[in-house]
DNA sequence: GAAGATTGAGAACTCAATCTTC
DNA sequence: GAAGATTGAGTTCTCAATCTTC
């Protein structure tokens, strides 16, 4: 048989539990502030990195790693709150372009500090700081793809 | 500004990623099996320890840490599919006891190969075996609960 | 036929309200 | 009034099918 081991079975329910917990309390603290979830920020985030020129909707996909309808429906969303703007794409008759609002830009704006100040109490002031680097270069070991290229560094505002 | 430093967004961008692939990748293998999630094997699993005089609904919620509404949605469809029995509580009204059934025995034994299959590969083979420890003490301090007991070695079968 | 994107229908999740018993 | 548990209504997720353009 095959089985893990026991300290692999430990590990596999601390980062499950470790990686909810903090979703959770931070989706709340957003939640509670009267402000949108973690995806949209991470969306809005993309976007906004994309430029003037905006970006789309399969490009946005590959950056967040959702469903194709995952990505469609949670524009839909963003979208009907006004942050962002869907036009048709000039060069490719099938897609569309998105580009992020003055609204957008904003909220996006005001949802990082409290994303921020989370990671800092909830992470950063629970770790020793030499522990840090060594466990994140762990958890890319744990990774789908090859744990060569940054490849995802999202919340920074 | 209480802005945390780059090693730190690292640490959560990796964290998150890396539970996300795991469950996905699981996920996605259980059900290729024809068989439930991973949800059903944690509750019926710890129906299954509670042995032959079950537990009340508010225990499994506190094992699982579900919200009240989402165990009593979960029970619905696990007991649906008749994998556990929900009885009357003899010694409190409000309440019921769920104890598994043999299928629910029978189904949590066959998802066991599928999970333990995957931990080993997905974790146990990706990680340099000196590196599992430290992993998961570190892992343990962004629990919200105090990082003392054991408390949810899930899995074994 | 493949790629980009959307959509209908059904399942699951969430919130707040409810019900019963303690 | 608090604890155990369920439920209606609304939102989000998921799958498969669809549509249009490449």
């Amino acid at each position: 048989m095959t089985d893990p081991s026991p300290a692999t079975i430990a590990l596999w329910t601390s980062l499950v539990s470790a990686s909810r917990h903090l979703v959770e309390t931070i989706e709340a603290r957003l939640k509670h502030a009267g402000l949108p979830p973690l995806t949209w920020y991470d969306a809005l985030l993309e976007i906004e990195k994309a430029g003037p020129d905006g970006l789309r909707p399969f490009e946005l996909q590959g950056r967040l790693l959702l469903p194709q309808y995952g990505t469609s429906r949670l524009l839909d969303r963003i979208a009907a709150a006004g942050y962002v703007d869907r036009v048709p794409s000039p060069e490719d008759g099938r897609g569309q372009i998105i580009r992020i609002t003055p609204a957008g830009h904003d909220i996006r704006r005001k949802i990082w500090p409290v994303y921020a100040r989370s990671l800092a109490e909830l992470i950063e002031a629970r770790l020793p700081p030499d522990a840090v680097a060594p466990l994140t270069a762990a958890l890319r070991h744990l990774r789908g793809t090859a744990p060569s290229e940054p490849q995802g560094n999202d919340p920074p505002g």
